[in-house]
DNA sequence: GCGGCAACTGAAACTGTTTTCAGGATAGGC
DNA sequence: GCCTATCCTGAAAACAGTTTCAGTTGCCGC
């Protein structure tokens, strides 16, 4: 087995749903894009549905790790606000992720297989959350529930994130709701 | 024309959107939904790119109308959370529209003129919300900026909403989500 | 009654795209 | 050196879906 090849070609199919979303994702252009014939994505990967599943599979897995990693300032409301404000950003990388994981939400509604992987990826971001609302409320004395509050603002930012990516907000922008938002949350 | 045969092609559009998004809008499902000839499609609408404008600026005027329809109980508190409440419910004429607007969003990351169209309706039910917002900060003597609290609010609800079609939420855990966050905001 | 026009039909022709597959290149085992 | 397996190519064949258009029906004005 190629890791190289497919490697690529996954990348290749994430810059293209970035690009055209899922309904223009075509065989052709991730070929070119990943440097590699017609062919070889069907020796890979079966056909185009199964090229489709496997980048989304890939979509979802670097999604989690995004929402495993907590980054590291000092108190647990500074991290809570980097990880929150990380989903909007000025590198392409940033947004050709987050454009991806839009249309794997957009996608979800209707295919019950991608809703189970979105749930899944989901839910461990908001936990991470969570565990940073519960330390947050514990460092300031405050009487907030953590889960529901992990709700609220997991949610608020996927709201941003699709105002961000049609363009009616900039990345600083959404990244000061968040904050307005922490603020009146007293985070 | 027509008007009996676009209004019901224009419905048929809608409701196949709801159910196959828009990467499974097919002439011929439309078709069979309104009871009309694919011919007849092309004959109002010119082709298939014709026809998708078409549902989506009735999407997008369908979201304006309820955007603009602020409810009547009696308190701005009330209004506001009965009008945010009310993207979420059982009927299936609600879910299919949320669902169609859902599509729209995802498509507007790709299309300026979609982007245009999602920027303009969002503005008024944003705008809606940010007059509640307003008045019940008068009623309760709070010190919230409108404005942002209205971005707040209705990115929440947009995010809310993706987690309701993805069946992470059920409709009241969204509706429950909207109040908490009401509350937290002490509205 | 006839002609013109609008609304409409549905399948052949067409288009865009995917799938298939014959064949090439390379590496490694014997 | 030969054989086998793996990785890979790219265009013809196949397919899904759209567009076109010859024709029908109904209505209305003259």
């Amino acid at each position: 087995m190629s890791n190289d090849a497919r490697e690529r070609i996954l990348t290749a199919c994430e810059q293209t749903i970035a690009r055209s979303g899922i309904r223009g994702f075509r065989m052709h252009d991730v070929a070119s894009a990943a440097g590699v014939s017609i062919g070889l994505l069907a020796y890979h990967f079966g056909d185009r549905n199964g090229l489709l599943q496997a980048a989304l599979d890939h979509v979802t897995e670097r999604a989690e790790d995004r929402a495993r990693r907590s980054p590291e300032p000092a108190t647990a409301s500074a991290r809570l606000s980097a990880l929150l404000s990380s989903e909007f950003g000025a590198e392409p990388e940033v947004r050709a992720g987050s454009t991806a994981w839009n249309e794997l939400r957009a996608l979800a509604v209707f295919e019950p297989a991608q809703a189970v992987a979105v749930a899944r990826s989901t839910a461990t971001w908001q936990q991470t959350v969570q565990q940073l609302v519960a330390e947050a409320v514990r460092d300031r004395g405050s009487d907030l529930d953590p889960a529901a509050t992990a709700l609220i603002l997991t949610a608020l930012v996927e709201g941003l994130s699709g105002r961000w990516l049609t363009g009616q907000l900039t990345a600083e922008e959404a990244q000061e709701c968040v904050s307005a938002a922490l603020r009146g949350l007293g985070l």
